[in-house]
DNA sequence: CCGACAACCTGACGGC
DNA sequence: TGCCGTCAGGTTGTCG
């Protein structure tokens, strides 16, 4: 389920039950899942007392007292289990904490992945050295985007989900804030003026800001047993809504693109 | 540079 | 009931 607030939501989930706790047990019980698992994880991590958990895009970072980075990204499917009944199938890495808590990364298209940094190599990471701003940081500005986006010919929506350009967005949070900011997912990226791209950085982190608080009412539900990480489906205004109706009065139409969908309203998103 | 497509993998859902 | 096709939040690479 996992874009930005997801992620971001995961973290402030697991902080309370992670943040400066010794980690007893560290169980990888599978050698890969998108990519191999680093085989001296359990080695390094366990053992390890937790010093701080952060988010870069949508990837979840764990520091340790060893001067370790645990990286993890959920992928399409991946979430985390907190003080689980009984395993499941898919839980790919067990946690134990010193004080009995524990946690399940589970992960059934296991599309995401696990792997390990030193803490002061983690800008370094390749995922991380060419990626875009941070929507919710302050370099993420109009004036960032029409510099970014100058020359280029790609529709809007394409240049959203590239993570060079912005770091965290992916299908449903592009929607959404395309629509909130009225401007068509085809528009060409490079010839969108600069006031329509105020209100496009704006749509992005209303968007992002208030999944994020409607995430944060669903911790107790995270940490529960059998929590479930939710999308606020109820709250997308187009995505998922194809042939409902718009809040303008048209109707949210549905296109397939390179094998993934688009959702906007084509009265209020004119070019 | 751009768009299309495939690959990775499982599960949910609708139609018949 | 069950089988089959379609679709799903992401990332990476290839090809024309």
């Amino acid at each position: 389920m996992p874009e930005l607030p997801e992620v971001e939501t995961t973290v402030r989930g697991l902080t309370p039950v992670l943040a400066g706790q010794r980690l007893a047990t560290v169980e990888p019980r599978r050698a890969d899942l998108r990519k191999a698992i680093p085989p001296d994880l359990r080695q390094r991590m366990q053992g390890a007392v937790v010093t701080a958990l952060g988010r870069r895009a949508k990837y979840g970072l764990v520091d340790t007292d060893r001067g370790d980075t645990m990286v993890f990204h959920l992928g399409m499917s991946g979430r985390w289990r907190v003080d689980p009944a009984e395993p499941l199938a898919h839980d790919h890495l067990l946690i134990e904490t010193e004080a009995g808590r524990r946690l399940a990364l589970n992960d059934p298209r296991r599309f995401g992945f696990l792997d390990l940094l030193r803490t002061d190599a983690v800008d370094a990471y390749p995922p991380f050295a060419a990626m875009g701003p941070e929507p919710l940081g302050p370099d993420f500005t109009a004036a960032y985007l029409l510099d970014a986006l100058a020359g280029r010919a790609a529709p809007i929506k394409a240049m959203l989900l590239d993570q060079r350009i912005v770091a965290g967005l992916g299908n449903i949070y592009v929607c959404e804030a395309l629509h909130m900011a009225r401007i068509a997912p085809s528009r060409e990226a490079g010839r969108i003026s600069l006031p329509r791209l105020e209100r496009l950085a704006e749509a992005v982190r209303a968007v992002l800001v208030s999944a994020i608080e409607a995430g944060g009412s669903t911790l107790r539900d995270f940490a529960a047993p059998d929590g479930e990480l939710g999308y606020f489906s109820k709250q997308f205004l187009v995505y998922g809504r194809e042939g409902e109706p718009c809040a303008c009065g048209g109707a949210v139409k549905r296109r397939a693109e390179s094998g993934r969908s688009t959702f906007w309203c084509p009265r209020c998103q004119r070019s």
